[in-house]
DNA sequence: ATGCCTGCAAAAACTTTGCAGAATT
DNA sequence: AATTCTGCAAAGTTTTTGCAGGCAT
């Protein structure tokens, strides 16, 4: 089981409420509605001019610069994890536990790689006085035009 | 063997010139300077403004837009590969093969993770329809506090 | 001589910051 | 009421682009 989270929030504010709030952070409004629209049903990859379009078309009023901070407070918290994707932009993912990445530059698309689609996951070492804060792992994608099949 | 690259320039600009040229690039000075710097000696992990300040304390004549434009036609021609890091900036890379990374916020440092500090290499699948275009792999490292050794 | 490349500056894209007003506790 | 947060705009970073002049072929 890996959606571990998805199902922590039932859409309901005092849910929401109490999440931020056992975060350490004040259950304002353009928080709860970041944290419904991110935290809320199954994990997603969103960066901040994206969740702005999504917040703003629902109606949600909420400035660009709130949106970024409020992923800065969340990513802080730990309610969001930072993906480095090819040096654009900024993502961010709902889910926090350690897993990798597709990304398709031409679609503009970023999701999750089952583990199923890996022979042997395996961990790093660090070098000596250094320890591993967290491992990103971005698996570049281009169409497939060869219609042959392995 | 991974170092095929690191002695095929001699630093001469005769080399440098046959090797942009091989690339498809005409041999500018601008060009030179930074094949010199980057693809001469060791491999190496650079952003463009330290590759900026590099060639300009060398006394090197080179604009920053020119920097940029150098480095993005230097990856298209498979001369380097961009490294995705945390968002900020783009970092590219001299050793162009399939490789780790190491990243230390704190210090703002890239280097190679060696293979021997991975247990085994896995090679993830693409979804179909898909082919995998590489994979970046960055390990974020802290300075670790902890003195305890395992 | 032709065409590609460079430099500069301007602009574009992304992100952070400052301050007054508003919301939360 | 005190504190924190938001919004807006302005500024900061990073990167790209346009155009006139310069260099490579």
């Amino acid at each position: 089981m890996t959606d571990s989270k998805t199902d922590i929030c039932d859409n309901s504010n005092d849910t929401i409420t109490k999440r931020l709030r056992a975060a350490g952070l004040r259950p304002t409004v353009q928080r709860r509605t970041v944290a419904e629209n991110l935290l809320c049903g199954p994990h997603q990859h969103v960066d901040a001019s994206k969740l702005f379009e999504t917040i703003s078309g629902n109606g949600g009023r909420i400035s660009l610069a709130t949106i970024y901070n409020t992923l800065n407070d969340f990513e802080r918290v730990g309610l969001l994890r930072r993906i480095a994707i090819s040096g654009e932009r900024t993502w961010f993912d709902t889910d926090t536990g350690d897993h990798r990445h597709y990304y398709i530059p031409d679609e503009d698309r970023v999701f999750d790689c089952p583990s199923s689609a890996l022979v042997i996951d395996v961990t790093p070492r660090a070098p000596s006085g250094y320890r591993i804060e967290k491992v990103d792992v971005v698996i570049h994608l281009e169409a497939d035009t060869t219609k042959t099949s392995d």
